[in-house]
DNA sequence: TATTGTTATACTCTATAACTATA
DNA sequence: TATAGTTATAGAGTATAACAATA
């Protein structure tokens, strides 16, 4: 159990690490916003789905992974199918367009990584994906049990 | 140097630690939303500054910044004094009900933390802060060499 | 009646650009 | 003329709530 100091400064970094993110967004295509490639990205790695389990696992609300989803949609990006086990459903598929796409972003993230952690080692990368991975998971295990407090 | 493996990783769960920032943002205040929380941090830790270094550190625009503080100047949490060196510029400075909200604050945040990370060790907190830094420190050197391409 | 998605609305964050005041 | 800061505007992300269709 770490001190409170320790926790102040995590959740400082924490605060801080938008910047990261929002330079690494800048290698992206100005029609794929950085919300539509994390799909791109989830369908990838994860295969084909549907959009609940999408969202579960972008951690987003579903309502926002709709539209990240029909924006890659109506570029022609993913593909969404029927479900025949569910008529409340769709399957969503990258489709060739789709995974030429994401191909090219992973490139691109890469090379921006690539470039910014030269000195990092192996191992510095790695650590820092699994702590990252570990707090995600720490986190999402109860979500939704606090409230924000009136002032 | 890493493989394009491990920097696709990385981007995956940089890309997915927004929910943990999220799920941390609930225990503010409605009044204090995220950005004018984080000025308060910041005057916290480092003392009374002007606007543009405050803006370097939070790695934000200093217009962004400019409403943040007028946020929280507003509703009283920072004395804006003029600058005895440079009449463009003022001095912020927390007040007293600023430094009693952000005591407030770094509770609510460690006790959230400290829930969610019961099983971390002292060292992996401090190791997650630590990589936190450096990648931030890493990108923040050439910012805005990049630009975003077309499609 | 409960669940899966979609859409409408509203809020927060961010950057760019135009503008004011001072150096 | 250059710099510090403010304000207006626009774009992106998110959640909540209301709604449609199906289970």
């Amino acid at each position: 159990m770490a001190e409170q100091r320790q926790y102040e400064e995590l959740a400082r970094q924490l605060s801080a690490i938008g910047a990261v993110k929002r330079d690494l967004a800048r290698v992206l295509p100005v029609d794929c916003p950085p919300g539509a490639a994390a799909v791109l990205v989830v369908l990838d790695k994860h295969g084909e789905m549907r959009i609940g389990r999408l969202a579960e696992l972008l951690a987003i609300d579903m309502s926002v992974t709709s539209r990240h989803v029909a924006h890659g949609a109506e570029r022609g990006w993913i593909d969404r199918s029927a479900d025949p086990d569910d008529g409340r459903s769709r399957i969503l598929r990258l489709t060739r367009a789709g995974r030429a796409l994401i191909a090219e972003l992973s490139d691109r993230y890469t090379q921006a990584l690539a470039d910014h952690l030269r000195d990092w080692s192996d191992d510095d990368v790695q650590r820092l994906s699994s702590l990252l991975a570990r707090l995600r998971a720490d986190f999402g295990d109860c979500r939704a049990t606090t409230t924000r407090t009136p002032a």
